[in-house]
DNA sequence: ATTTAAATGATAAAGCTTCTCATTCTTATT
DNA sequence: AATAAGAATGAGAAGCTTTATCATTTAAAT
């Protein structure tokens, strides 16, 4: 349940960020930007404002409930924190996003900061190409 | 000689784009922000207008002089084009910059892509961690 | 020198995101 | 249930990066 989620995360349970966990957790989508969750409150017959949509998301963030990715977009785009690290491969024609994990990558990444003398915070590795789809229809 | 590149890369030679290229190619660091540049012109004593440091800017990503980089930052960073693909690890403290590159994660990259029926055009890795100065000053 | 098209600079404008502040709501306490 | 205190919200302003507009200037071919 929701609210149980947000009171894990110390924030107050109100109405705008129990309806943005819900887009989150059950859209059908994955990726979100601030705009998309803001167009599928409206349509949901929420009048959740641009600027708490804003917030929330960042609060979120900040809790570890989500995680904000920053593809060639020029927008920031929202993903739910499943447990579990994964990496993307975003179609640069479509913009269609699929997940990927490969352990050796990730144990590389730890080698490579370790000998550069950084403590690793984080990490991401974005494939761009063109999906199946796309190149069929070129 | 840059007035040799811009030719090359079919640009007219003028001045900002002689005096942008410079400062790319022989800055004391690798990576700029269009804001960099642009107060480097400043400093320099050039009047090149912020808008034109963008147009270049663009212009040599288009032509293949540079690479674009979105890193977490909130703006593009831009890096001279040295012919060798390379990836970042950021210092989230002090936004230092530094590179590498690994075969075997380049190697990965075009497996998941080829898996996920991706026509692979781009790809980038970004660590991000405290490197080792920041770590010493907690 | 002249001509023509392209490049520039100043400014406005766009797009995404954050800030401000008066109002509303959550939650702990009576 | 009613109340009080502080946090959250909404609307719009404002900030920041980036792009568009357009009159003026410049490159380079004639």
């Amino acid at each position: 349940m929701e609210s149980q989620d947000l009171r894990k995360a110390g924030l107050k349970v109100t109405l705008p960020r129990v309806k943005i966990l819900e887009i989150l957790e059950k859209g059908t989508s994955r990726h979100f930007s601030a705009e998309d969750v803001y167009k599928l409150l409206l349509d949901a017959g929420e009048e959740i404002g641009l600027a708490t949509v804003y917030r929330v998301l960042t609060q979120f963030e900040t809790a570890g409930l989500v995680t904000r990715h920053h593809f060639d977009t020029g927008h920031s785009v929202f993903e739910m924190n499943l447990g579990h690290h994964h990496d993307h491969i975003v179609c640069v024609r479509c913009g269609r996003v699929d997940e990927f994990i490969d352990e050796t990558i990730e144990k590389l990444q730890h080698e490579i900061s370790e000998k550069a003398g950084y403590k690793m915070t984080d990490h991401c590795l974005y494939i761009y190409g063109v999906c199946e789809d796309c190149q069929k229809s070129e």
